[in-house]
DNA sequence: TTATATACCAAGCGCTTGCTTGGTCAACCG
DNA sequence: CGGTTGACCAAGCAAGCGCTTGGTATATAA
C-alpha cells in the first residue's frame, strides 16, 4: 500500500504530525484520543505506535516543529534587513505572519496552549527552546531601543508585544476580510508604538527630576 | 462535621470552586481528576457530586466566576473616572490588576485557557458572556479615541491590547520584584501608546493623499 | 527462490476515568 | 422524643483510555 490521504510522496510520519497538530489545536491534546488521530489519518489506533513510541512523543514533536518553523521564518526576515529599526519591524511582522500562516498555525497553537500536557523532562526541554528564542528577540529589541532601557523594561515590552501576537491565535479567522499582510502591518505599527512609550514619559520624568 | 480546610463559615461549594480553579490552572482541566479535586478539598471523589452534577458544571462555574469578578472590578474602576481618557486608563490598569490578583487569577486562567473543554452549549453561553464584555470595553475605547477610527480598527487595537494582558497570565510571577501596581502602570502606558498609533501614521497618510 | 524488513490490522489488556449506589451519622425541627 | 434532611463515605461499575501483542501482506535484497 502506498498512501491513502496524500498521494504525493510525503512520509506517513509527517502526515501523522500534521494531522495531530490540527486535531490538537481544534480539540486540545488531552481530548484528542489516539483513536481520533488514527482515524483521521486512516489507520488503526495501534498502528500509530509503529511511528511514535507514545502519544506524548507526538505532542513534543508537534511543539518542536512549531518552534523551528516560526523561528526560521523570523530569522530569515531579520537577516534580510540592514538597520536595527528595520530588523525590529521585520521581526514583529514576520512573527505574526509565521504564527498565523497555514503551515505554522496548528503547531504554534499547540505549543502555546497545551504546554501543561508535557511531562516534566520534555517541558523543560521545550521551555529551554522557548527562552532561547525570547532572548534572541530581546537582543533585537535592545539593539533598536535607546540605551537607557533597563533589562527589566526590555523584558516587559517584549512580553507585552509578543503576548499580543500570541493571543491572535485565539481570535484570528483566516477567512476574514483583512489579509494576513495587512494584519501584520497594523500589528507591527502598534508594536512599534508600544516600544516608544518612554520617548515621552521619560522626558517628563527627566523634567520632574531636575 | 464542620469544615476541614477553612474553619470560617464559607460554604463547601465555594471551597470546592476555589480549589478547582487552582488545580485547573496548575494542571489543566482535563488532567485534573475528580479524585485530585476531592482529595485537595478533603472529600471522597463521589462526594463532589453531592454539590455539583458533573465535572463540567464545576468548570463552567469556575469560568463564570472569573468573568464576574474581573468585569466587576473593571466596571467599578471605570465608574470612578469622569473623563474618557481617564476611563480608558482606568480600564487598562484595572483589567490587568484584576487578571493577576490572587482572588481572580486562577479563575481567569481557566476561563482563557481551558475554553475547549466546555461542551457546545456551555461554550456558547460563556462565549456570549465574553463578547458582551468585549463590546463594553470597545465602547470605552471608542469614547476616548478620535472619531476617524473605524470599527475594524477599534477591534484590532482592543485585540492587541487585551491579548497582551491576557498573556500575562502565562508569565506573571507574584513573587517577582515588581509590584502588581507598578506592572499595571507600565502596561497601561504601553497600551495607551499602542492606541496612539494613528496619531502620526494617519497624519502622514493624510499628507500623502493631498 | 528464500529471507528480511516495513507498514499495517484485529483484538484486546490493564488501568483510569467520571459518576452511581446504598448506607451512615450528626444536626435540626415539630 | 421521633422524623426528616443534608453532608458525607465506601465500594464499585461501565466506558474509554493509551498501548501491546501476534499475525499478515507487500516490497526489496540475496
Amino acid at each position: 500500500m502506498v498512501e491513502a490521504e496524500t498521494p504525493e510522496l510525503v512520509p506517513q510520519r509527517e502526515v501523522i504530525l500534521r494531522t495531530a497538530a490540527r486535531l490538537f489545536r481544534e480539540k486540545g491534546y488531552e481530548r484528542t484520543t489516539v483513536r481520533d488521530l488514527a482515524n483521521a489519518v486512516g489507520l488503526q489506533s495501534g498502528s500509530l505506535f509503529h511511528h511514535f513510541a507514545t502519544k506524548t512523543e507526538i505532542l513534543a514533536e508537534v511543539m518542536k516543529r512549531g518552534l523551528d518553523l516560526a523561528s526560521e521564518q523570523v530569522a530569515d526576515a531579520i537577516a534580510a534587513e540592514s538597520t536595527p529599526d528595520a530588523r525590529l519591524k521585520a521581526m514583529f511582522r514576520s512573527y505574526l505572519k509565521a504564527l498565523l500562516s497555514p503551515e505554522c498555525r496548528d503547531y504554534m497553537t499547540v505549543l502555546l496552549y497545551d504546554f501543561r500536557s508535557l511531562p516534566p523532562d520534555l517541558a523543560r526541554e521545550v521551555h529551554g527552546y522557548r527562552t532561547t528564542q525570547e532572548n534572541r528577540w530581546r537582543a533585537v529589541l535592545r539593539e533598536s531601543l535607546s540605551d537607557d532601557w533597563s533589562d527589566a523594561e526590555i523584558r516587559l515590552v517584549s512580553q507585552f508585544v509578543f503576548g499580543a501576537m500570541c493571543w491572535s491565535l485565539q481570535w484570528y479567522n483566516p477567512s476574514g476580510t483583512a489579509t494576513l499582510d495587512e494584519l501584520a502591518e497594523q500589528f507591527m505599527q502598534m508594536a512599534m508604538s508600544a516600544c516608544r512609550v518612554n520617548d515621552c514619559t521619560r522626558e517628563e520624568a527627566a523634567k520632574d527630576r531636575t
